[in-house]
RNA sequence: GGCCGGAUGGCAGAGUGGCGAUGCAGAGGACUGCAAAUCCUCGUACCCGAGUUCGAUUCUCGGUUCGGCCUCCA
């Protein structure tokens, strides 16, 4: 079954084809580093994680390149450092190492580049100047602007025309814009503000051209897939188009684009100031990693998603079931991704479906009845798992946890079992309630008792 | 104001122009010393109103509602 995407550009579901029919080149745009990310900031990362490993699994590990870049230079970041005392330098760094622990935490395999920005401002400075030779951009006090005029093609991706940006726009249009919908290439630095020597004095870039230079380096100035948050439809892509285009003669940008829906928090919006908040730390010390990507991939990447304590608890119930099933089972050989599972990730990557695919494989192999049937069914839960980028735990390892209690906990299983052997069941049942105090629940099976731990 | 998405049973969440996906929760049963886990059985959900149709949850139009973008934002 091929695999089809829904593709902003069109709004509709298409054919996915590679420009090159071998490999596939992918951008997404990554973090601004001047925070802690936040539970929304990882939903991107983890469900093009998922097209990442879909892709890598299609054409081969050393066929797709994913770029995901860093933003290291905003307004955003010299505000956060001038507030927290700290160089910019220090924080970008302390922030990208943050960034790459949570992400990890959740499962993600790291992108084969990740591009800062500070490190490709010769080639944002290239494209600027190519872009005033055109007649795309102009020079106006100090600052280089993006004149949308000069672009016939403007707003494709966002499909609003010029005129009604402007008839909407809700903010002071600077006097140096020749017209309102213009945006900012390039911006002049002050002494204290991080700045680079460039034709128009030492300044800094604005914030779309960055992904502009980027993705033409590692990617080319074509390219297949380009995907990030609904809400940089516009402006951010919409500029990138604009920018890339016109310096790269008109060849088109990227071919599909694909974005992710919003997140909501218990019911209401995200929002700092309702201290409806939820940043990706939280939720790993409310839960594991893989229980966070779980319930995010339990939804649709187009769709809104409410986050939730109790969608994070079902989540944590699901892999309990995935992971009990495959417990006690000896390791088997890799099998190969069930096609019911890759029919699901190619129709638009529909992960629900997928985990429900899980959910049946998981019912097979319960009701397996021979040895070999069972591993066959093992082998396929952990091949489907890792496309998901889930299931590949150790069962006893996800069911016991990592505390350090585990030898008093083998001992007072080990005194249950002695009861029961010598029907004490008293004391047994004493035991268990001891032992349930401490979260941890007891399983009697025909193969043995065994012990896990509790939400 | 303009533009764009979503709305499915108690919850989560696929999907389809006509046979009530799947998981959780709940009820009953099997198994168990008792449990847990597992298995079996059990539910007439498709926001509202029109229209198209032999038939609509699924298509069309209108409305309601939630959310996004238009300004930094995943």
């Amino acid at each position: 079954m091929p695999l089809s995407l829904h593709n902003t550009l069109t709004r509709k579901k298409e054919l996915f084809e590679a420009l090159d029919s071998k490999n596939v080149g992918m951008y997404v745009c990554g973090p601004t580093v001047y925070d802690f990310a936040h539970i929304g900031n990882a939903r991107p990362v983890i469900v093009f994680d998922v097209l990442y490993r879909l892709l890598r699994h299609l054409y081969g590990d050393a066929h797709v390149r994913y770029v995901r870049n860093i933003t290291d230079v905003d307004d955003k970041i010299n505000a956060a450092a001038a507030a927290n005392c700290e160089s910019i330098r220090e924080l970008t760094e302390r922030t990208a190492k943050a960034f790459h622990e949570d992400v990890a935490a959740l499962g993600c395999l790291p992108p084969d580049v990740e591009p800062r920005a500070t490190e490709h401002i010769p080639q944002m400075i290239a494209i600027i100047e190519k872009l005033i030779a055109q007649g795309n951009a102009y020079v106006a006090e100090g600052h280089v602007l993006f004149s949308v005029k000069s672009d016939a093609d403007y707003g494709k991706l966002s499909h609003r025309n010029r005129d009604e940006m402007i008839a909407g726009a809700r903010v002071e249009v600077a006097p140096y814009k020749r017209d309102a919908a213009d945006f900012v290439l390039w911006k002049p630095s002050s002494p204290e503000l991080p700045g680079w020597h460039s034709p128009w004095g030492r300044g800094r870039p604005g914030w779309h051209v960055e992904c502009s230079a980027m993705s033409a380096e590692h990617l080319g100035e074509t390219f297949d897939i380009h995907g990030g948050g609904l809400d940089l439809i516009f402006p951010h892509h919409e500029n990138e188009i604009a920018q890339s285009e016109c310096a790269h003669g008109g060849k088109p940008f990227a071919r599909y684009w694909l974005h992710n829906g919003f997140l909501m928090v218990e019911g209401a919006k995200m929002s700092k100031s309702d201290g409806n908040f939820r940043i990706i730390r939280d939720v790993l010390a409310e839960a594991p990693g893989e229980a966070a990507r779980m319930a995010m991939l339990m939804g649709h990447y187009r769709d809104p998603l409410d986050w939730t304590s109790e969608r994070l608890t079902q989540a944590k119930q699901g892999l309990d079931r995935f992971y009990l099933a495959m417990r006690g089972m000896a390791d088997v050989p890799a099998a190969t991704i069930p096609d019911r599972i890759l029919a699901a990730l190619e129709d638009d990557l529909n992960t629900p479906q997928a985990i429900v695919v899980l959910h049946e494989l998981v019912g097979e192999l319960n009701k397996a009845e021979t040895d070999e049937e069972k591993a066959r069914l093992k082998g396929e839960l952990i091949a489907a798992g890792a496309v998901l980028g889930l299931l590949q735990q150790d069962p006893e390892a996800w069911l016991k946890g990592d505390k350090d209690d585990a030898a008093e906990i083998d001992d007072l299983v080990a005194q249950r079992i002695a009861a029961r052997k010598a029907k004490n069941f008293a004391e047994a049942d004493r035991i268990r309630a001891v032992l349930a105090m401490k979260g941890i629940l007891i399983e009697d099976n025909a193969g043995g008792t065994s012990w896990r731990r509790a939400g």
